[in-house]
DNA sequence: AAATATAGCTGACATTGGTCAGATAAATAA
DNA sequence: TTATTTATCTGACCAATGTCAGCTATATTT
């Protein structure tokens, strides 16, 4: 009897359930309850704000406290008033805290690192987590400013040129492409945004001002992993909003015939092809749209 | 930056975890304890045996019984005590648990399908899918004797089946081959076995009885998301016992030079390569091995 | 300034999950 | 037969989690 498609999820969904016991068994492990241990993790991950931490752990306003409270009495853990908001707290590991945090970070990637030694074929292992972690988060991308200079944007943009390489009939070089100044990529003039599914970038795009009269959208990529989820769309919105905000009055943008899914893409939000508007020697279609 | 290998599984973890907590809080929507829902399941899902529910939900023998107590109270469970053994217990869902276990199914079913319509690609989505419930169950994986003419049997030997025939230069006809008789893959000639990851059929292994005085392995196959596993190399290790537990001196198997793996593994594990002992068309690489 | 809203804390309490030491009844060994 | 082992159940207990109403201090609105 073939297995059914349902059958296959649901089998992957018990497996991984049965995984994320284990690793809370294994978080008991070191004498402190999972919802301490929770808390300190958010803490550890950069989570400031009491109410964040609350939110993001989808805990009761008194037991987040509590919790809190038992995490200062370790030393592990201390809260100040915020400075604009005495009202809101902020909570900050201590040397002890962060060791204590160091301690739960080993546990999960010996975890991890053991998965990968004893699978013959990472390279496989790990797209397909990648491609089930984009399908299960689509709805918790979020979508951050960053200086396109930043490590992690400039790795979105290494992946988008090798990207561009590998589809180009003859290949891509940056350096021949009018690569735009980040700085017009950075705000007041433009801006560059990140896609974050749960910590990792999984694409990018950026907005490229021209002396505040008009706008360019650039380097929009999405990573294999995520293709298909609408996250091109969506990143387009995050653009087009922001040039509205900067009082652009037409977006415009070059692409290339050898990127179908692109140019479909662009056809259906309603843009409308143009004349070539510049002399980068890539592009072979344009497209503007107006605000 | 760069994601690590290790950010890439760890980022797969936390989305996983999120999405099982919203699991169990769709669960808890019906009212029940999540203890007392994954006993119900646990049921529902074939387990009769009270200890056998109790060991696979690792749950404590008082524990268990106050679960099974409250289904009971609902009218969910009745629990009689087993024919052959009265100490033990089993425990069957009445109509009603039946159909509270049908609407629990139906909320895992529900969310998978809601999954599958969600995603541009399902054949990618379900093979990542496998591939890691395999890798992450690889030491879940049971060993079951079967009927060669079961359902799921079936669907193992036709996978097996379209594999040689995608792989042989000539293809592959099984009439053309020398289809071992079911009866001789069944107790007391011989035996089949199916190797199950979490319910879900991987890979299967036949021994095929000649006479009492020798064996055969046959229609030895892994799924491609279980491959590098050393999954051949368990079944390999299941059947051979077998053949010794019947009083087999010897072992003999037919492989074809097109299946490398297939070739070194048996070398790998001590099979020594012998003369052509049948007729069969489609071999061309014979081994053999004393018990 | 007074009223209202917000963020977090505290105490009281219920539920759930988990542990343990017997109790009971049936099976098995001596 | 009697003693021992096994499978489950019961009662007592505890820690963890979750919920709620009210409290305090600060910010915001009127």
């Amino acid at each position: 009897m073939q297995p059914t498609d349902i059958d296959r999820i649901r089998r992957f969904h018990r497996t991984v359930t049965r995984e994320t016991g284990v690793m809370d068994q294994s978080f008991l492990g070191r004498g402190r309850p999972l919802g301490a241990a929770r808390v300190l993790n958010a803490i550890g991950r950069g989570m400031e704000e009491v109410g964040a931490i609350r939110d993001y752990l989808g805990l009761d306003s008194g037991l987040m406290s509590r919790l809190l409270r038992s995490l200062e009495d370790e030393g592990l853990v201390e809260t100040h008033p915020a400075p604009q908001d005495a009202r809101r707290r902020v909570a900050r590991l201590t040397h002890k805290g962060r060791a204590e945090f160091e301690a739960y970070e080993d546990l999960s990637n010996t975890r991890a690192q053991r998965l990968l030694d004893h699978h013959p074929n990472r390279a496989d292992l790990l797209a397909a987590m990648d491609l089930i972690a984009s399908a299960l988060g689509q709805h918790a991308v979020e979508f951050v400013e960053a200086d396109p200079r930043d490590p992690t944007s400039v790795w979105c943009l290494s992946e988008y040129f090798a990207e561009l390489s590998r589809r180009f009939e003859r290949g891509f070089e940056v350096h021949l492409s009018r690569d735009p100044e980040a700085t017009d990529m950075i705000a007041p003039k433009g801006a560059f945004f990140v896609a974050m599914s749960d910590g990792l970038p999984i694409g990018c795009g950026g907005l490229k001002g021209h002396d505040g009269t008009w706008g360019e959208v650039k380097r929009l990529w999405v990573s294999p992993a995520a293709r298909g989820l609408k996250l091109a769309t969506r990143l387009m919105e995050v653009i087009e909003a922001r040039a509205r905000d900067l009082g652009m009055g037409v977006l415009r943008l070059d692409t290339n015939s050898q990127l179908p899914e692109a140019v479909a893409m662009y056809r259906r939000l309603g843009w409308t092809e143009i004349e070539r508007f510049n002399d980068d020697p890539y592009p072979d279609v344009f497209f503007e749209r107006r605000l």
